[in-house]
DNA sequence: GAGTGGTCTAGACCACGTC
DNA sequence: ACGTGGTCTAGACCACTCG
C-alpha cells in the first residue's frame, strides 16, 4: 500500500517507477526468471495509476530488462546472450549453421590490470583482475582465439571455480557463480596481419589477414564487467550487422 | 470524421492504424519531414480513442518512421542515413573526428545484373542495373574505394544526372532526384589480403589486410534498393557496433 | 473460475513551441 | 493565447494461462 519512488520528484512517475524496479532488479531484489508482482499489485503499492505502472514496464520491457506473458506474469528476463552473440558469425558456406564452439581453456590466474584493461573496466590503475586465454574450436579444428580480462572483485568466485565447472558459454556463469548479468556490449572490429603465434595457435598461415574483435560487456547499471580480444581468421567468417 | 483502418478487424485497432500510416507514409502520402495531423485529428478522422491513435504512432517512432516533438507536432522522419553510417566508422587515431570524405567517381554506367547482383537486389537475372564505382578521400589520400550497384528501373534519374551535381552523399540524392528512400541498410564485414590493383588505387601494400564491406540498403517496404562493397585498409580505421 | 497482461476508452492537466 | 505532444487517471472488457 506504501512503498516510495525513486529519484526526483520532478521526473514522470513512470520514470521513478521504471528506476525504482530497475534498481530493485540489478541489486537483485527479484533474480531472473522470477515473476514480478501484478500491475496491479504493483499501481497499489506505489499508489499510482494501472497506466502508469504498465508505461514504465513497457519501457523496462523495450530495454530488454524484462519480458512480459498474457496470462501469466511479468518476468525478469534471463539474457542469453551468448547464444545472441553468436548470430553474428556467420562461418563461411555454412551460413545456416548456429553451432556453440567447443572451448578449451589455455590460462586463468588474477594479476594486476595492464593500463589498457584497466582503463577498458573503469577500475583504478594496477586493480587486480582475472585473465583468462581460451581457444575455441569447431570440429576439433581451431576457429577462434580469446583473451578475457574480469574485474577481480567481483569475479573472484569464478577464478576458484573448478575448471571443469567451465562450459562453453560464461554469461550463464557469470549470472549463476557470480550473480552478474550482461545486459549489453559494445564491439570493435578491425583486421590485421597473422602474427607467427596466431598462425601456430589458429592453423592458419602467417601474415593472412585476421579479424579481430574487442567486445566491452556491461551490466545493466552500465559499469563494465568483461572485457575480451577475439581473433579468427578472417576465410572463415563474416560479421553481420543490421542498421537502422 | 471517417476513414477505414486497413487490415485483419480481427487485429487490434492500434496495429491496424499503424499500419494505415505506413503505408500512407512509404506510399508518400507524407513526405519525410511532412508534419501529420495532430494526435486529436487522426482519432476523430479514424473514429478512435486519442489514446489508441498514441499507442499506434508510438510504435512507428519506435519504428523509426516518425519522429514526435512536443509542442510542434508528429513528422516523418527524414533518415539522414550517409551521416549515420559514418558513425560506424571510426578512423584511427582521431576517434572523435566525423568528416565526410570526398569523393571521386570513377565510372557510372547500365549493364545487365551481374547473378550476385540481381540476387542482392532482388531482380530477375540480368535486370538492368547501373554500376558505380568511387573512390573516397580524406586529405587528398584515398581512403576507401566503393563499387555500387542499383536497379536501373528505379534509378533511371540518377544515371541521367550530370556527374559535378552529384556529391558525396548518395542517399540524400536517391531521395530527391528518384524519390527513393533508404530506411535500413544490413551490412556483412570480412577482410582479406590486400590485391594489387587495390594497393595502387588504394596506395597500400600488397598483401595487408583489406576490411570489406557489403552493405544491402532497403526501402521501408524491405525493397532492397542499393548494393554496395566498400573496402579500405584494416590499419586506418574500426568499425563500430553496439549489441543488446 | 480466478488472475494475468492486452486493448481501448474518455477524459484531465501539464510542458513546450509558435505566433 | 493556442495548439501540440507528454503525463496520468480510472476505469471497462477481452484473451490467455493455469489449476
Amino acid at each position: 500500500m506504501n512503498a516510495t519512488l525513486a529519484g526526483d520528484d520532478r521526473l514522470p512517475r513512470y520514470q521513478r517507477l521504471a528506476e525504482t524496479l530497475r534498481d530493485a532488479v540489478s541489486r537483485h531484489g527479484w533474480r531472473p526468471g522470477e515473476r514480478l508482482p501484478s500491475e496491479q499489485e504493483l499501481a497499489a503499492l506505489y499508489d499510482v495509476a494501472p497506466g502508469t505502472v504498465r508505461q514504465a514496464i513497457t519501457q523496462l520491457v523495450d530495454q530488454g530488462l524484462l519480458e512480459r506473458y498474457q496470462g501469466k506474469g511479468t518476468f525478469v528476463r534471463k539474457p542469453s546472450f551468448d547464444n545472441s552473440l553468436f548470430r553474428f558469425f556467420r562461418f563461411h558456406g555454412a551460413a545456416e549453421e548456429r553451432w556453440i564452439p567447443e572451448s578449451r581453456i589455455l590460462s586463468r590466474k588474477s594479476m594486476p590490470a595492464p593500463a589498457a584493461i584497466s582503463q577498458a573496466l573503469s577500475l583504478r590503475p594496477r586493480a587486480s583482475v582475472i585473465s583468462m586465454t581460451r581457444l575455441r574450436l569447431h570440429d576439433s579444428e581451431p576457429v577462434l582465439s580469446e583473451e578475457i580480462w574480469l574485474p577481480r572483485s567481483r569475479f573472484q568466485a569464478f577464478l576458484d571455480l573448478p575448471e571443469d565447472k567451465i562450459g562453453p558459454l560464461l554469461y550463464p556463469i557469470y549470472e549463476s557463480v557470480c550473480g552478474e548479468i550482461v545486459a549489453r556490449a559494445e564491439e570493435q572490429l578491425t583486421a590485421e596481419s597473422c602474427s607467427a603465434e596466431h598462425a601456430q595457435l589458429l592453423h592458419m598461415t602467417e601474415g593472412d589477414p585476421v579479424i579481430i574483435i574487442d567486445r566491452t560487456a556491461y551490466g545493466f547499471d552500465d559499469t563494465p564487467l568483461e572485457w575480451r580480444r577475439s581473433r579468427g581468421s578472417a576465410a572463415k567468417f563474416q560479421y553481420h550487422v543490421e542498421i537502422r
